[in-house]
DNA sequence: AATATTAATAAGCTTAGCTTATGATATCTC
DNA sequence: GAGATATCATAAGCTAAGCTTATTAATATT
């Protein structure tokens, strides 16, 4: 039983063990057909509206071409709207639909519902703790990122 | 700057930005031309050598067909063998090749680098805080999988 | 002997990215 | 103002790390 604990556990692949899970838990339940990442992006437009494909993709720190895809996506779910810039007709600028609003809280509450369920064995203290320790595992990994950024 | 950390920072999102930075640079470097997945099938041959595919899949925690995908790319660079089970032959025995060992050290050695590199900014203490907060999600969120075990 | 179960695999799908090339615009330089 | 250069989005097609749904071969059950 804890044999199978023994495989190896190191932070690499502790991460990557915990990212197949979530994933598996994440596209099924209520009715938004959504997955993680493009819930990302969902989320990251409702809190900059308005934000260019060019600066998401910085924000989110993936390729341009990344965010183009997942914008298709979502366009084609109705739930994100590309709008030519006037001054620049070179950018889009993405929106959330009108209709979409009213998802957006179960999207969050999804994740935050996901979150939750893996966080269960520990204690409030702990899940500060965690989210400190990884909070600072990024800043510090994202800094240190050769270019693409921009 | 640290708009940028502004996204949302539930732990999925933290663990799955997590992983993609560590995918990242992951497969670069060294001489040994391999995936993490094949990498986490190497290690796990290696510490169990004779093990079968169906098993193997029961400890990672990973569909059989995943496995069987995994050891055909590993068998395909020569650094694992299927053998046969005489008593039942329907069952395929993997083994690590001999002129495979040397190599082992190198891809546990790698994960560790990439380990240490992603760990950097905690101390030790939290070092081990993390590994044993991450230890415990991850056997609660195994232990309450519906069945494909073993 | 006929049936069911199990181990591996073939085929093809999905998610979440990537690179490389191309088409529109914008901007910079002369 | 024209030509070169840079920038934003996208088309096409690749990789990694899985998945599901057959199918085949072998074993076990009845």
């Amino acid at each position: 039983m804890n044999e199978k604990q023994e495989v190896h556990r190191s932070f690499v692949f502790q991460v990557s063990d915990i990212v197949r899970l979530v994933r598996q838990n994440f596209s099924q339940e209520d009715g938004v057909d959504i997955t993680r990442s493009q819930a990302r992006v969902l989320i990251s437009v409702w809190r900059n509206p308005g934000i260019s494909q060019q600066a998401l993709a910085g924000r989110l720190e993936i390729a341009t071409m990344s965010v183009c895809r997942l914008v298709d996506a979502l366009e084609g779910k109705g739930m994100l709207e590309r709008r030519t810039d006037d001054a620049d007709r070179r950018v889009r600028r993405l929106f959330v639909t009108e209709k979409t609003e009213p998802f957006i809280e179960k999207v969050l509450a999804r994740i935050e519902a996901i979150s939750d369920d893996f966080l269960a064995p520990l204690s409030t203290g702990e899940r500060q703790t965690l989210e400190n320790l990884l909070g600072r595992i990024l800043s510090h990994a994202s800094s240190k990122r050769t270019g693409t950024d921009q």
